[in-house]
DNA sequence: CCCTCCCGTTTAAGGCATAAACTGAGGATC
DNA sequence: GATCCTCAGTTTATGCCTTAAACGGGAGGG
């Protein structure tokens, strides 16, 4: 009813085509693209503009062909979810094998989700409160791959199991936190464009420390808060071995 | 206790009352009221339960008139988001001045708002979420009040502004990554009944190091985690005072 | 007694997820 | 070649959701 030809996306896709000549492919509709796009879209529109109707335009398809790909748009949100954390193991920066100790892991490990995070702004908040794939898992981060590796990591590296369950706990904790708030006062945008009907700095006279600390607050630390904390962690998480110093960082860049 | 009529009966209320005596009050909507019930709604219901009609019949109301008090539902999550910090300012428990220190301080604090988000768990998520008051305060924790409050102690403590801010932001992402966490196995349902068409245990072939740390993951040492990183997050801030010396603890309930 | 707000209700429009029926193009089988 | 099957996406339809706009009835003030 809404738009009976002529779909106005792209202008081709399948709808409507007399005479098709084959594309090569004509949609090639299939789960891995649909995630894929809904990813890419939601960056580049947020997360609240992301509908079945409109993912499906943006793969120049109708909406509804999504759902025999896609259980529904709950599924699909897990999905991304899922597709955007297994970026770490595209990332050649980060081998997720223990090349070069624990320590080092951890740091590629943490600085690979912090990419991650920061390439998909929009995304995050998503990560951070979707429930995990195995209910008994506690914490919300999906994609059990990078779970099972930091434990197989800990384990290896003279950690007990208590211990390395601990680690993951307090290092997902870490993450979730810091990179949530990172992200949050980036890209996360509630509505297309928030005009803030009363001015907000009138709304800090009652406020007169955030007033006069605005200039600390505002400014973009976020890197070096993000490692000093990741630092005090790992000494933190050193502490649990057996014999607990903590191996030599290489470089001390700070 | 404020319960003037009990609701979720839908069929009286104010619609079609035949003769209808007045009580007292007929329905005395007001922010406040209606806030406050969203918020118990959310935590009986769930946050996905959630629609103007549903609260308005939870208020015995017909949900438009929510629209009287509350600019719309993304105004009304805020509103939610901020009315269940601000029960920080009614706990007895947290005094938020500076009574004994600022360790204290923080300490009570963070307990306060551990018991908020154990008590709202369906609340909590969108208090991660969503962004602050004041755009350029970065981390999404809303009401400023407890900003403004813990700057103040900060400071008074001998803290520099500069130090001031990077202890919020370093506290809060601490809060926000755990309580997300703690918060996130326990209440958070993403459907109804969600049943899981695949049995989880089948799914975990592939990650035997998951598998065989299921008990330590699933272990329940929450409240002891948040205790210990609090700690080291403390003994960390310490180090940012000029003579960085840490107050000593009263209680070492451990 | 009438006017006029106040407070909540009705009505309605449009967007959304999603179930179910539909279409048209290959390809297989007879 | 004719029938049928299946795949891939489209159309149609339903019901819930937010929200704008018009509506009604009661209370208080003149």
């Amino acid at each position: 009813m809404t738009d009976p030809d002529t779909p106005q996306t792209r202008g081709d896709a399948a709808a409507a085509t007399p005479a098709g000549k084959t594309d090569t492919v004509r949609s090639g509709l299939d789960q891995r693209r649909i995630l894929g796009a809904a990813v890419r879209f939601i960056d580049e529109n947020g997360l609240r503009a992301l509908t079945m109707q409109r993912l499906g335009a943006y793969l120049g398809v109708e909406g509804m062909a999504l759902y025999r790909y896609v259980p529904g748009r709950e599924a699909l949100l897990d999905g991304v979810v899922e597709t955007v954390v297994d970026e770490l193991f595209g990332d050649p920066d980060v081998h997720l094998e223990a090349h070069a100790g624990w320590v080092d892991y951890l740091q590629r490990l943490a600085h690979g989700l912090r990419r991650i995070a920061l390439a998909h702004p929009e995304v995050f908040p998503l990560v951070a409160t979707r429930p995990p794939a195995a209910p008994w898992v506690r914490p919300p981060l999906r994609s059990l791959r990078w779970i099972e590796s930091l434990l197989e990591v800990m384990t290896e590296a003279g950690f007990s199991d208590e211990n390395a369950a601990a680690v993951y706990r307090a290092f997902s904790s870490f993450l979730l936190g810091h990179l949530l708030l990172e992200v949050a006062g980036h890209g996360v945008e509630t509505g297309p464009v928030e005009e803030p009907d009363v001015s907000p700095i009138e709304d800090l006279r009652n406020y007169p420390i955030l007033q006069r600390l605005e200039p600390h607050l505002s400014i973009d630390v976020a890197a070096q808060d993000f490692e000093e904390a990741l630092e005090a962690l790992l000494d933190r998480v050193a502490l649990l071995l057996p014999r607990p110093r903590r191996p030599r960082r290489l470089t001390e860049d700070k």
